[in-house]
Parts: C-alpha cells; sequence; structure tokens
DNA sequence: CGATATATTGAAGGCAATCAAGAAGTGTGG
DNA sequence: CCACACTTCTTGATTGCCTTCAATATATCG
C-alpha cells in the first residue's frame, strides 16, 4: 500500500486513474541505514517518494554549521522544493532506517497532462509547505529558544497525525538528535537542552528516549498562537475529476 | 502590456493562447494609496495579480510585534500560498501606491486544464519561492544583523533584475522603511539602522532617502554566500505546448 | 508650514552562544 | 552479556549581540 496515495486520500478523493499516475513514480525502491547522508546533488533530476522512516535536509554553511531545512515523513514527495532549479542544494541524511522510491523529474509531466485535479492537490500540498515556512520564519524570528522548541514539537505532533491518519497520540517517537533540532531553530544543542529542561520542569512536554509526551497539546497551541494547518485543504477550485 | 505574462516570458515561450488565459485573470483592476492596509480576511477566495508599485505580506503577533512575510513586486500572483487554505491569515500592505488585478481562485482551474505547460511554470514559480524562503530561514537563524540586512537588499536587488527584464542598476529604490524591513528580519528598526550605517562605513551599501546602492553585487554575494535564484528555472521537464 | 512618520544615536540589560567538563545513553564486538 | 568507544545530553561560567528604552534629528505629507 502507499502512503502517498493514502496521504493524498486524506484531502481527496483519487480516482484509480490517479491512483495509477502515483503508483508509476513508486516502483523502484532503495533502502537507507539510519544516520547517513545521501549527497543530492549526484541524483540530479531525481525526486524521491518517502515511503519509511524519518529523513532531514540540511545545508552546510560556510563556517562549518548546518541549517537543518526540512524533516521528511512517510508520504511525503523529496526534492519539490528544487524542482524549479537546475541545480539542487543541500543533502539528505537518515534520522532512521528509510525506504525511498526515486523517480525522473520528467516522470511528472504525465500527471500534469493527465490528471489537473491531481495536480491541483499536489500544488496546494506544495503551497501548505510554504505556508508553514511563513509560520517558522515568525517562530524562528520572534520566539525564544523555549517556545521555538515547543512550538517544532507541536508541528511534528501535527505532522504525524497526518501522516497516520490521526492514530497518533500525545506520546510519540520523536527520532531527531538535539543538535538536529537545534540546527533546524537556529539554536545551539545546548539551548534546546535547556528548552526542554524547562519544558518538563513546566509541565508542558517530557522527552526521554526518543519518544515525546505534549501533555496538553490544545493548551500548548493555544498558548503558543500555533496553527495547525495540516488537517484541511481547500479543494472546493480544483479542476473536477 | 501585462507584467505578469512578460514576467512568465522571461523563463519560457508562452503560446497565444497561454496569454490568453492570463489577461482572462487581470480584467478586474483596483487602485490603493501607499501606506494603506487591505484585510485579506474579507478578500477570501480571492487572488491578485500585481501590476504597480510595492505591496508586503504580515501577520500580526500576540504581543503587538509583527512579522513580514514577504514582499511583492509588480508582475506577482498574490495569495498562491493561500490557495490550500480555507482561511488566509496575514494581512497586506501598501508601500506604494499599487494596482492590483483581483480574480477569483476558481478561475485558476482553466489554467489547470487547458495549460498543462503553463501550470507547470507556475508550479516551478512557487516551488522556487519556497527555495528562497529556506535560504530566508538559514539567513535569519544563522546570521548577525549586518549579514542579514545586507543578504536582503541582494535579494531585492536580484528580484528587480527579473521584473524588470534586467534593466536595473546597483542603485536602485527601495521604498520600504527600516521597521518593515526590521520586521521581515527578525530585527528591530534600530538594529537595522545600526547596520546600514556598518555597511555603509565598510563600502558596501549605502542608503539615502529610499534608494539602495549596492557598490560592488558580486563581491557582497560572494562574501555572504549569497545564491541567485532568481535568473533561470529548470523548464527541461515541462509538458510540451 | 506644521504635524507626523521615520531614522539616528547612546546607555543598560537580557538571552542565547561559546567554552568546557562530566554524565547518560547507544551500539558494537569479543 | 559485558566492556569499551562513541554519541548524545546535561550543567555551569563567561562573553557578546541584539533588544529595550529614551531622546533627538531628519524626512515626508497634507
Amino acid at each position: 500500500m502507499s502512503c502517498l496515495v493514502s496521504r493524498l486520500r486524506y484531502y481527496l478523493d483519487i480516482s484509480e486513474d490517479d491512483e495509477k499516475l502515483v503508483l508509476e513514480l513508486e516502483k523502484q525502491e532503495v533502502n537507507y541505514k539510519a544516520r547517513r547522508t545521501l549527497n543530492l546533488q549526484q541524483q540530479k533530476n531525481n525526486l524521491f517518494i518517502l515511503k519509511r522512516g524519518w529523513l532531514y535536509r540540511y545545508a552546510d554553511l560556510q563556517d562549518g554549521r548546518r541549517q537543518v531545512l526540512r524533516v521528511h515523513y512517510p508520504g511525503d514527495i523529496i526534492g519539490l522544493t528544487d524542482i524549479a532549479m537546475c541545480e539542487t542544494f543541500g543533502d539528505l541524511a537518515t534520522a532512521t532506517d528509510v525506504t525511498l522510491c526515486p523517480f525522473q523529474k520528467k516522470h511528472l509531466d504525465k500527471v500534469f497532462i493527465q490528471s489537473p485535479r491531481l495536480t491541483a492537490l499536489i500544488f496546494s500540498l506544495g503551497m501548505l509547505e510554504e505556508a508553514i515556512l511563513l509560520d517558522r520564519i515568525t517562530m524562528i524570528a520572534r520566539n525564544n529558544a523555549v517556545n521555538r522548541v515547543a512550538n517544532y514539537m507541536l508541528e511534528l505532533y501535527s505532522r504525524q497525525k497526518i501522516h497516520t491518519n490521526n492514530t497518533v497520540f500525545t506520546t510519540f517517537n520523536m527520532p531527531l538528535t538535539q543538535d538536529v533540532i537545534a540546527d533546524a531553530l537556529g539554536l545551539t544543542n545546548v539551548s534546546v537542552s535547556n528548552a526542554f529542561a524547562q519544558l518538563k520542569q513546566e509541565n508542558k512536554i517530557l522527552n526521554h528516549r526518543k519518544r515525546i509526551t505534549i501533555l496538553d497539546p490544545d493548551k500548548l497551541k493555544k498558548d503558543l498562537n500555533f496553527i495547525d494547518r495540516f488537517f484541511e485543504i481547500d479543494t472546493s477550485w480544483f479542476p473536477n475529476a
């Protein structure tokens, strides 16, 4: 069963023809162990569908530090951001063991030609990611370390809900190290550690052995002005099937 | 003459049929004076093509501060980011006098059905914006005030080159106030002022009366690791006309 | 011209970075 | 199953950059 199709079905009825279009892209499979890096430059013109595991995209900076740009979950299409560019930037690193389905950028044209409706959905999901990046900019630009970490945990929580069809509890797996979280939020591992300590003391978020517990998600969302953009998209304008 | 069509033509040959599709969206026109705000909530289901002037999108925060999310130039489509969402967020404010062409979200479906090629271009431009947001996150998360301001000026410079078909000089109009720049970069107006003072002293960037001079753009780009993502996009995978 | 908006400059304080050392956790091979 | 190496996390002290607050100067608009 394709987790991309299942994610798309969360938002929209997908016809059998459309399902075939997607499955066409998932023919190949590659596996990687946890904590490996994949050089994207070598994979030029390839996109990936993530079938299993956690993966993150990062960029190395001049001074040796790095910036984590995005974390991917099963059902994500990886590389759409680069679709406009001749050269890709950044690399991928695996947080857990993963399974990827690589496919050629070119093969997307079939989707664009044969299914305006599916195209509109993929387009919308892309724009949704953009809105979430705007939220993240606001968060990084204007919040202190504690709120950044709390906000990020809420985002991971909300994402998992969609990717697992709402079967996620307030305790969930979070395999990212504090170094990775720090690099995602523009902090240091020291600040992230201190932030978790404070969140624990305030009875808001517990973390123990790669597992996170958000004690009262709704209250925390309200306190942080967190907007959950994942659970619904507007399909009213979509071309008919 | 449509500046959106002209911008699209910068990247791709646009057929006459495709041009008609775009012009269809620009039938209405509305004018606004400088330094006004437009409530986006009321314009639900509307997108805009910006024909003239500068406009920026911002979000009000709980504590009274605000975050500037994006600056728009003539030829931009405004609101694509919200296309997936039932509710919009944030507001628009005019930096100069502007002319907008509002059109219904619904009317986009014609583009998706009739021109996969034009759809691919609009999609790619959207993804390009996303890549630029990733750059901005890196910049805000990892750079000091001086570099943030310098980097942002380079971005504005590069954008204007595309939007005016390369007819922009190292001195150009920059109608944003330092408050707006601060709110875009997660700084205060004080820091922005100090940053400009230092950039002036180092003979890198001069600003005087809403005009910016970048003394040696290429050197500055290199020093800041600035990547210009605007000047080219990969159209090789696009569906044929 | 006067009123308002925008920019400059200085002083003091706070938050996160940096540096450093040690503790806890994880994985591997014998 | 344990020992060892390595990674990840914690905690404390110091430093630096940006914010905040405040006052003045300059620019812009009606």
